[in-house]
DNA sequence: AGCACGCCGACT
DNA sequence: GTCGGCGTGCTC
């Protein structure tokens, strides 16, 4: 019926291009492939000049654009779309909430395995001779090809050390010497294992043995036959031949054994064959270890499904070792068992340790993970497991909020309040936490919000109806909280108890526990030795030069570095400034507590777990374990020792500096400050005869906020801090919008966001816009920045409309003659 | 994002 | 006079 019109009428495709491109391209649609095209499928198509790109169908039509003559599509990858429906809508909105290009969010949602991008590479003319034409350079280009074969851009640009290598590249390809071509590479590879098997003429006793016989000659391969027999016992059980054994077992390809084998596969007595197989461990989901929940948690299930009925969202506010994970993994259970799919998040540094294994040992096969530690190999898989069902339930990082689910019926995100849920640098700025209530609202599922110290904006939701509210005030199996002691290091300090920055107090536990072989956890949010170096003479200090920061004094590897943009120094014996000699550190990190540690205690095994120590793919797993099974006595780290770990030995926590934390310059700094001391406190004696203790160092015991981390008191937290939000119209009762005016020059930065603040506050009003002012890093990688903040009132303020318009303001900025070349960051819902 | 084009300073 | 630096604009 329908097939004269699809003959006649010409495709085009709307395409997503995972490139910063503010709209979609129109392709058009080769003949052949007509009857194939299928939103969420990919493409690939040359966009540009030369470049070629991977990009994902979002619409079919045949209305061929007015303006200009569409390209074709050269090739269809997917017959089936990689990329369901429900994923494009998702784009779209995270697009358009987060205001970025929607290319910038299949960007991060797309595994690189499933992008290709070509990459220009020139090779060697074969019909050039004429070498004595070449400049100095050039020659150079042509010595380094004939060594490799091919050269990329890059690899040109690197040999040359130079930026701008076209023109020399054209000139060579003007003369003849080189040819351009463009490689294209597709990034995900399964995984094959070579297998063999007996052909199936030998597939019977009495031809075994006939076999076994005629071999008898040939001692090397009746070897073989029977390490394979031994394996695989054919005579008892002919079916299991076809498995057939791997290959690798009879050595590499060079062994003698290989080389016999290979001449039987000749001889068709053995045949070889190949298999794709998982990356991933096969763990048969453990219907044995049926967990049964206590009473508390049974009536926590409850009161969520209660909720659920009428909410979109429930909060689970359950204290650290209140036994969340059970009733997540009653929950997940269930709608498992009603055929709807599971999204598990978690922080980052979370996902490595215990909750995984406890999840994996439950829910085996169907529970697919997604790290970024994982290989780009690793995370196709994954993404290609849920498109064909055999991941039901997915534990993942933020970017897990992206996989192709078509049929979500719970997200639970847990740890809730973790910042590093919200991307900060490359767009989509997007917090996976609020996608995904987003989410499981196009889904027609549910979100549970999980944590000890929720975030104020998700309990005041939960308090004032919005959400579900469940509470879990009960440790775990009678487990006792710990106990706190608050340390007055200004009072140690007059009376000279302190030992660098160890109180007498917390030695004497370190002897004690150590003694006792007890493990301890010692907190500083601080990585690195110290924080700056000064001279005594001259009050100089290390400054990096591409930012407005200190650097860092690394003794480990004896280096200064930025932490914002990764720049390194050796370090100066002597000031830089005046000569003097008389260089010293000031104040302390991770690194030089560990120092410390070691010189008091030469005995104790200490290990420190910061983003120094755990760059590694397993490193952070590896100190984890040794931290189990007692090889560490003292764990030193960053906040990374905050979460996850449960460990029963550990009697002591202490914490350094919590005084820097809570009078951080910054609203969110009490709330931020009673988060981390409570979870890591929580990392305190799990055990129900042994309450653990937690040793806070402060200069001011007397503050309200240590009361309410000593007391538990996350309720008295909420109600001081909330009425503070209220009073300032801060989050949640208002919306920030943090807009970022870059540029070399500081004036011409600060003329601009001041331009584009007066406009803004000229519509939205003074009282909502706020700066321009420097953020409290002034320039970092050679840019001066100016942040202007811009509060919109909940109920008030249309927020879509304002967006825009603040999206047309920054638009008119950018094309203001003067101020073009500036970069402005739009961060929607900034932390 | 890449990549090409085009306009200005420091060298033969 | 050119080479090569980078700012600017476009990609269906």
């Amino acid at each position: 019926m329908t097939s004269f019109f699809e003959e006649e009428t010409t495709l085009f495709v709307d395409l997503i291009l995972p490139v910063p491109v503010p709209s979609l391209f129109t392709y058009r649609v080769p003949r052949e492939l007509s009857g194939l095209v299928k939103v969420g499928a990919r493409v690939i198509v040359q966009f540009g000049k030369k470049r070629v790109i991977t990009a994902v169908i979002a619409k079919i039509h045949s209305t061929p654009p007015p303006q200009y003559q569409a390209k074709y599509i050269m090739e269809l990858l997917d017959e089936q779309p990689i990329v369901t429906n429900h994923q494009l809508e998702l784009f779209k909105w995270v697009a358009e909430y987060y205001l970025c290009n929607i290319g910038e969010v299949l960007n991060v949602a797309l595994p690189a395995g499933l992008k290709i991008t070509s990459q220009s590479r020139i090779q060697l003319n074969p019909e050039f001779e004429y070498e004595d034409l070449l400049t100095d350079q050039e020659a150079i280009v042509i010595e380094e090809i004939k060594k490799h074969q091919t050269l990329s851009y890059e690899e040109v640009e690197r040999l040359l050390q130079k930026s701008n290598i076209t023109s020399i590249i054209k000139s060579l390809v003007g003369k003849r010497a080189v040819i351009l071509y463009e490689e294209v590479k597709e990034r995900y590879k399964p995984k094959v294992v070579k297998k063999i098997r007996l052909t199936s003429a030998y597939v019977s006793n009495a031809a075994l043995s006939a076999l076994a016989g005629s071999l008898e000659k040939n001692q090397k391969q009746q070897d073989i036959l029977l390490k394979y027999l031994s394996f695989i016992p054919v005579y008892n059980n002919p079916d299991l031949n076809q498995k057939g054994l791997d290959k690798s077992i009879f050595g590499g390809d060079d062994s003698i054994s290989a080389s016999s084998l290979n001449t039987l596969i000749k001889k068709g007595i053995f045949e070889q064959f190949e298999i794709f197989i998982s990356r991933f461990e096969e763990i048969p989901a453990g219907s044995t270890t049926a967990i049964t929940l206590t009473e508390t948690q049974t009536e926590a299930v409850a009161q969520i499904q209660e909720h659920f009925k009428h909410k979109e969202v429930v909060l689970l506010h359950g204290i650290t070792g209140s036994g969340k994970t059970e009733v997540y993994i009653d929950l997940i259970r269930q709608v498992l068992e009603s055929g709807s799919q599971v999204l598990f998040l978690l922080p980052e540094i979370a996902l490595t340790t215990q909750i995984v294994v406890r999840l994996k040992k439950v829910f085996g096969d169907v529970m697919g993970i997604y790290h970024s530690k994982f290989s780009d190999n690793e995370r196709v898989e994954v993404w290609k497991g849920i498109l064909d069902g055999k991941f039901q339930f997915v534990v993942g990082v933020r970017s897990a909020i992206f996989l192709p689910f078509d049929n979500l019926g719970l997200i639970i995100v847990d740890e809730e309040h973790e910042s590093s849920y919200k991307q900060h640098d490359p767009a989509p700025r997007y917090n996976a936490r609020d996608v995904a209530v987003i989410m499981s609202y196009m889904h027609n599922g549910k979100t549970l919000l999980g944590s000890a110290t929720p975030s104020l904006e998700s309990y005041y939701h939960a308090t004032s109806g919005r959400y579900g509210l469940v509470e879990m005030k009960q440790r775990f199996g009678n487990a006792a909280l710990p106990t706190f002691e608050l340390i007055d290091i200004k009072k140690e300090k007059k009376q000279k108890k302190m030992k660098n920055e160890f109180s007498s107090v917390l030695i004497e536990h370190l002897q004690h526990n150590l003694k006792h072989k007890e493990q301890t956890i010692l907190f500083q949010n601080r990585r690195g030795y110290s924080p700056y170096m000064q001279c005594e003479e001259c009050n100089w200090i290390s400054e990096c030069a591409n930012c407005d920061v200190s650097l860092t004094y690394h003794m480990k590897v004896r280096e200064l570095r930025c932490h914002y943009c990764g720049h390194k120094e050796e370090v100066p014996r002597t000031c830089p400034n005046c000569g003097s000699p008389k260089v010293r550190t000031i104040g302390f990190g991770t690194e030089k507590i560990e120092d410390e540690i070691n010189l008091m205690f030469p005995e104790a095994r200490v290990q420190r777990m910061d983003m120094d120590t755990t760059r590694a793919k397993n490193a952070y797993q590896q100190i984890i374990q040794d931290f189990e099974v007692g090889g560490i006595d003292i764990l030193v780290g960053t906040q990374m020792v905050s979460k996850g770990l449960d460990f029963d030995n550990v009697s002591i926590v202490g914490i350094f500096d919590a005084d820097r934390m809570i009078n951080f310059p910054e609203f969110r700094a009490t709330e931020r400050a009673f988060q981390m001391l409570t979870q890591v406190s929580g990392r305190a004696g799990r055990r129900a005869d042994k309450p653990g203790k937690v040793l806070i160092q402060t200069a001011n015991p007397g503050q309200k906020l240590l009361e309410r981390v000593v007391l538990n008191d996350y309720i008295g937290m909420y109600e001081s801090e909330i009425g503070e939000r209220e009073k300032y119209n801060y989050p949640p009762f208002s919306r920030l919008i943090k807009v970022t005016v870059k540029h070399i020059d500081e004036a011409t930065a600060n003329r601009a966001a001041k331009v584009l603040a007066e406009k803004l506050a000229g519509n939205l009003g003074l009282s909502r816009v706020l700066g321009p002012q420097p953020p409290l890093v002034e320039r970092v990688r050679n840019l001066f920045l100016f942040d202007i903040l811009i509060k919109l009132e909940r109920e008030k303020i249309n927020f879509k409309a304002a967006k825009s318009f603040i999206q047309e303001k920054v638009i008119d900025i950018l094309t203001d003659k003067t101020l073009k070349s500036i970069q402005v960051v739009i961060d929607v819902d900034c932390l």
